[in-house]
DNA sequence: AAGGCTATTATTAGCAT
DNA sequence: CATGCTAATAATAGCCT
């Protein structure tokens, strides 16, 4: 766009494209920034540098962060047909699966526990076994306090910390870095939005479809039909 | 930038804003698709516009979603300290998460299968159990044919069908729709990277730390320091 | 408001160092 | 290879419809 008007191609040549890169990658951030500041928008760029190859360009984590996050959650009202959030279909599965993982962790326990007790039953020992003799002790009290089959007894003690999520813990622990940001993007993908507890991964809305026919249809097909 | 220099900042007046946010994005998009073309590279860039509201702009749906999964990738191998992916972190994590609900869910399945034995030993009935017939058959001919104790029995199990993933079956089933695409960035979100079994939640690396200080650091400061 | 039209400024291709 | 320069093209602010 200069000298001669060159081509809008793949510049063959690898010195050529590596200056060109580096500039316009200059120039277009510098356009992100302006837009930015000019009309007060959250925008991001990410480009991929075989180059510098290593550190990422953004216009800036923070903000692409902030971006994509506004995208996500935009898209879950977006009525629009094409704008099929993959995303949130993606998450939803996540959240799903980890509310699954939760629940399997205490049913486990339960099942330890009463399997512990069969065992005593039957006369076997109790080696190899993960169940302190505490959360034996536990079950017993709760057996002897209520009058119910032990079946009832176990989902009556996973209803108690329904509201203690300390399972979570350690999820949370690696965000608090980050906790002075609101909502960081990710924290979506972590946190349930739905305390619905239907968790069957085989259960599951099937994906929207989407027509992804193309396989690399350009920015320009929505930009310029 | 050209009848008069218009200086670098947030446009007042309403009108004139939105028009330069309409003139600018759609030159913005144009400078990313030229340096995707002639550089051969992948870009992409988001902006959140609150005129056009609902349909996100990007380069390129595709095109954004490998940019982004191509950003996770590279920074694996990443040893730049101020890069510290955020998402490939909780990449982990929710492989981690997602492995361990699988080894959950087959262990449930030998503790059922092993607690209605012990059941049907003490006289219980079987009654309220998802355990069918046919899983205890086959469990008493694995412990006929093996002289080993239960428990060796058991995990023995577990190695048979470990190359057979039928329980990601449902989660493989919506990506089929995209197919034809070689790696949709969400899959790294679902396969595992390292076959390694140590799954424990409460047992992962912290994450590593970034200074994330300054609440709204603009992509300038990586660029023009 | 939305789109079209220049006068201007901004970006940059091809060289030179 | 990276940087600087400059001619030449590309983007666009302010108007005008």
């Amino acid at each position: 766009m200069t000298r001669k008007k060159a081509a809008l191609a793949y510049i063959a040549n690898d010195a050529a494209r590596k200056a060109t890169f580096k500039k316009r990658k200059n120039g277009l951030m510098k356009k992100v920034s302006e837009l930015s500041t000019l009309c007060g928008i959250e925008a991001c760029t990410i480009v991929y540098s075989p180059y510098q190859a290593e550190p990422e360009v953004w216009p800036s984590m923070l903000g692409a962060r902030r971006a994509i996050a506004r995208f996500k959650n935009m898209s879950e009202m977006d009525q629009s047909r094409r704008m099929v959030n993959q995303q949130e279909f993606i998450r939803q599965r996540i959240v799903k699966a980890e509310e699954q993982l939760k629940k399997q962790l205490r049913e486990n326990r339960e099942r330890e526990i009463v399997q512990v007790m069969y065992r005593a039953l039957v006369g076997e020992g109790l080696q190899g076994l993960t169940i302190t003799g505490e959360e034996i002790e536990e079950r017993i009290k709760k057996l002897k306090k209520s009058a119910p089959s032990s079946e009832e007894a176990a989902s009556a003690e996973l209803q108690a910390d329904k509201a203690a999520p300390e399972n979570h813990a350690a999820l949370n622990d690696f965000v608090a870095v980050e906790a002075v940001e609101n909502q960081p993007w990710y924290m979506d993908l972590l946190k349930p939005r739905n305390e619905g507890d239907a968790v069957n991964l085989d259960r599951i809305d099937p994906m929207p479809s989407y027509p992804y026919g193309n396989p690399t249809p350009s920015w320009s097909d929505f930009y310029f039909p």
